[in-house]
DNA sequence: CTGAAAGCGCTAACAA
DNA sequence: TTGTTAGCGCTTTCAG
């Protein structure tokens, strides 16, 4: 069924159903024809055609490293609420963590299909700032900061900086770290800048054997926790980069008859469903991941009406979420 | 640019350059002379303007009620990892538990904009049944089963019959359920009748007042504990439908001083992150999420092949995780 | 194997 | 307000 066939069963011409669709100039009584020929056909115009002539698709490609993290799940749920409510489509790419992924979904996405893009980031090469540059379409970045380009970031140096001085208030003396890799620059460096700042400011020592690298899950948490453990001298506090490293290191000081908080205190950033669940309970810094996803729509909508080409920073601060690993007695929620 | 402007730098005709981008006869000298054109120009033809002609759209529309759920975020990654390497790309629609979006989305997709559909169900409506039945493309159901369609779901029955049979046999006798809506023949309904059935079937006694349904949440199941561990005689192990619920149940064991696994076992279906890192470690069945959505995509990309008409149902088996809130002592993976 | 030409279903400029 | 007409950028006959 196309335009044609349709315009002859309503009774009207073409530019009148065309009209219909496009909120163009009708009388009452054609809108009323076109809208019981609906009814009894079920038509709907193809969007390909459409988009071939005026080149909008409703479409906005959202590309994530990782869609079975929690942190970027939320995000994405906020982009999809947002953008739903404005007729948009959400055009997914999984890179599973492939960071070359984003590059040819990029390219994908630059010469057409999609009105905008919006990017959760981890890793910038300078490969990926070229092929930024030289997007048609306008595109958010989700979770970093990149100079020139719209951006939603957390606070992220801020968080570690605030958790690891309730630490050393509540008395640690020993803090130690583990973070992952330093060319996640929000992740990675700023959370690991985050620790150090506070720790110097404190006036406390910078152990470097208390710094640790991990990878993003709990195994490797385990794994961490153990090595610093281990040691002859023992931190009585560390700060971790995510919840699920920190959960790693938990169960490791608890298979091995380590009293968290007592014997050390354990923190993190992310507030997942899990620090909710363990015990002791997490204390963790909450960063609001939904509406981060619904402010990066809203910036680039904003970008769809009017692009002005200046890049706008927007940083969502954390909310410190006290539970039992840092020595609240009991207070979940 | 488009097609002619290019075609004349290259050097060719526009039905070369067509030729190259659709695998036709073309001689290996107008193939070089088109490569080094596209390494120059960046050019890549309008996907919408292709649409528009041939009706292949090379997008698979996925509908989810709740991204931010680990369940579903699985399945979608099994998906787009499955069509991703068929260079296929993914229209995603987040209900958000709006079951009436379900069928918004599903009207919207069968007109066109989408070569196949996979959709994430829960609750089927008679107007789910007549709106699927007018799909023009093929649909895949995940996580439920419907007669005379697709299907790819797991073994709801089977796991809760496992998991329960399980409790019984290892000594419990008052066993009690905390389930979902039965409006959700999976999570719901299959659940809750394999509970039953293991209860019958080891010859105890099915207690209605050990019988309760709550939200998928944490919060839900904490109350719902509650309700069933404060009357006269209490269960002696709760079989929960999701993890969260037994999450939930656990804190509330927790917080009032009734020992899992000595007091009462408390397990559940979905193996979930949480699981791991609860304290006692949780029982549960693992649901194989992940290879569902990449059955789930293969069957699809089959019926894009070859459309038979013929209703295929695929169900998943689980394996249950013994962990300690029913009591192992300890073996964490 | 190749190019010319017709046409996909729709939108927009135009004259009425 | 309306219908006619000329495209959008591409694919696909159809001769050659």
């Amino acid at each position: 069924m196309n335009i044609s066939e349709f315009a002859k069963i309503a009774g009207v011409s073409r530019s009148a159903v065309s009209r219909y669709f496009n909120d163009g100039y009708l009388s009452d009584d054609k809108r009323e024809l076109i809208e019981k020929a609906i009814a009894k056909t079920g038509y709907s115009p193809s969007s390909a055609a459409r988009t071939s002539k005026n080149r909008i698709t409703k479409l906005v490609g959202v590309i994530i490293p990782k869609l079975s993290s929690e942190s970027c799940a939320r995000v994405v749920d906020g982009i999809s609420e947002v953008l739903g409510n404005e007729g948009y489509e959400l055009l997914l790419v999984n890179t599973a963590n492939d960071n070359s992924r984003e590059i040819t979904s990029l390219e994908l996405f630059r010469s057409n299909r999609v009105d905008g893009v919006i990017l959760l980031a981890t890793i910038f090469t300078p490969l990926h700032i070229s092929v930024l540059k030289k997007m048609r379409v306008p595109v958010v970045i989700v979770g970093q900061e990149l100079n020139g380009f719209d951006c939603v970031c957390h606070n992220d140096y801020g968080a570690a900086y605030a958790l690891t001085s309730k630490m050393i208030e509540k008395g640690a003396e020993k803090p130690a770290f583990i973070g992952v890799t330093l060319s996640d620059a929000a992740a990675g460096k700023a959370r690991r800048e985050g620790f150090e700042a506070a720790v110097k400011d404190h006036g406390l020592e910078l152990r470097t054997n208390f710094i640790e690298t991990a990878k993003f899950d709990m195994d490797s948490g385990h794994e961490k926790a153990k090595h610093l453990l281990s040691g002859n001298v023992r931190p009585d506090c560390i700060f971790c980069a995510t919840d699920s490293i920190a959960l790693g290191a938990m169960i490791y000081c608890r298979e091995n008859g380590i009293r968290v908080p007592e014997d050390i205190m354990i923190c993190s950033v992310g507030d997942s469903k899990m620090g909710r669940a363990s015990s002791p309970t997490l204390t963790t810094a909450h960063f609001h991941y939904k509406t981060s996803g619904m402010n990066a729509a809203e910036m680039l909508l904003r970008d769809l009406k009017h692009r002005d080409g200046i890049g706008r920073l927007l940083r969502l601060d954390y909310d410190i979420i006290e539970r039992e690993s840092t020595g609240i007695v009991k207070s979940d929620d």
